[in-house]
DNA sequence: CCCGGGAGG
DNA sequence: CCCTCCCGG
């Protein structure tokens, strides 16, 4: 139609196709050329590095072509400042934005208003954080299914570790509690060093790594990569899986399993820069039975 | 005698009186001073902090002088360096010395020849030390029984806690297998944390901790502390056990047991500094059984 | 030989 | 947002 083509040429990015006036048609065709069924969730996490302020809009362009490419149910955001949320907001129509904050950088939860249904949301506070982070939960309806989804940039660097492992302990608690009948899936930079986790006797009952659950692939493992990623000039090649999701599945009823992870991200720009000094995480869920 | 005042003027040292033409009565004087009986060891250990260069000489005088004044039988020194040794050795004509190594700093030992019956010595090298540190052992005879005496400068720094426990484990399995029959004391600067020993297990069998059979004395606990010693220009007031002495007694016969323990060197130079920026350690031994 | 922060790789 | 080194406190 014209009006999606006036979409297009007012941001002009090769892969870019957005708007709420995207014809379901074609939307239907994008979702079945990336595989997924209408019983399939498709998350993506990404911090999307707000705080290097070097090419921001042809990174938040090529963030917008792959958010646009994948058309996620629900996008996990960390390290989104004022300017590029805004300019998410002006071009993703057809999502729900919640954010954490609106100062500095924070997290958001983006939702795809045709497929996830928002309830409610909540702000926990981390009380000792001295990076100004919290977590950011969602109480949606998907598929009539209850689902709580979480995100959070842990403390960061290795010196906040004794502050991450406290909110990562108050981010599982968070998980727990969430009632039963909630599928709870939380996605974030964590910041995790694998020996962190291990100093807190591993994964509590009950919630489980995405990654680990679909057999630690070697080529989805690090999500912080400078061997390839020379975003920030680090000439030390160090590889950190800091973007991890995890999940809690509901107790009863169709469980929901993760059926892939990919990372995405790993295109260098025109400008050189890719899109973040993370790679995101594209991930699907499927509601299913253990028998099947 | 003459000569006695040829070796103090040569020495210019308000409280120094040395050299091997001192008279017995006159060290046995010195002795009764200090509550020694001829049954008591008397043992100092001491980092003199031989990679500070500013006022060596000064310093150098200043542990000659109180090593004149206690006249411990057995000294264990760490960080000596070549300057402070060749000082040490010309002065001390009393003792024998044992050094760890000729090269950089190093650990020494020193016997009171006239009480200490040096049988032989052993360096026990720390495989993956990166700052050259080693373990000196001297079995003795004093008294007509026979001691091991050790002593080791365990690898500084917070960061170099892995290895330092390494070499703690090291330490600590020598002075299990000596022979049963010797008294083994160590004595060293340990760079120890509390939460270290703590992570080790604490202490094993048979061996204690010398300030803690003493009843955990306040006033000898911190044996580095920055809130009176400036020589390290450490605004911050931080306080650490870092020398300690561990005891293994003999198994069977009288058995050697701590009677006192002074931390010395707290008194400023002229020059305004103090002589290490560690304090020494004064303690005193007895033979005795348990029933006394 | 403490700790933290900043620069450079 | 990695690491190491250096400096100042």
């Amino acid at each position: 139609s014209t009006s999606t083509q006036t979409v297009r040429s007012s941001f002009p990015l090769n892969q870019a196709y957005w708007g709420n006036t995207l014809t379901d048609q074609s939307a239907d065709q994008q979702k079945t050329q990336f595989g997924s069924r209408s019983s399939c969730l498709t998350v993506i996490s990404w911090n999307i590095d707000g705080l290097d302020s070097d090419n921001v809009f042809d990174r938040v362009k090529g963030l917008l072509s792959l958010l646009g490419k994948y058309r996620a149910d629900v996008v996990l955001l960390q390290e989104l400042i004022p300017p590029s949320l805004k300019i998410l907001q002006n071009i993703m129509k057809d999502y729900q934005f919640l954010q954490a904050s609106e100062e500095a950088y924070f997290t958001g939860i983006l939702l795809k208003k045709d497929s996830v249904q928002f309830l409610q949301s909540n702000i926990v506070k981390y009380p000792t954080t001295e990076m100004g982070r919290n977590l950011l939960i969602a109480n949606v309806s998907f598929l009539g299914r209850p689902l709580s989804i979480m995100t959070s940039h842990l403390e960061s660097c290795k010196t906040g570790s004794q502050e991450r492992l406290n909110q990562l302990r108050r981010v599982w608690k968070w998980m727990k509690e969430a009632p039963e009948d909630h599928s709870v899936i939380f996605g974030g930079d964590t910041n995790l060093r694998d020996w962190e986790v291990k100093k807190l006797g591993g994964l509590p009952d009950g919630i489980s790594d995405v990654w680990e659950m679909l057999g630690k692939p070697e080529e989805s493992r690090y999500t912080w990569d400078t061997s390839i990623n020379d975003n920030n000039e680090i000439p030390n090649s160090i590889r950190l899986r800091f973007d991890r999701i995890f999940l809690k599945p509901a107790a009863e009823g169709a469980q929901l399993r993760p059926e892939s992870m990919t990372l995405i991200g790993l295109e260098r720009l025109k400008c050189d820069y890719f899109i973040s000094d993370h790679w995101g995480i594209l991930c699907t869920f499927i509601f299913g039975t253990s028998e099947e």
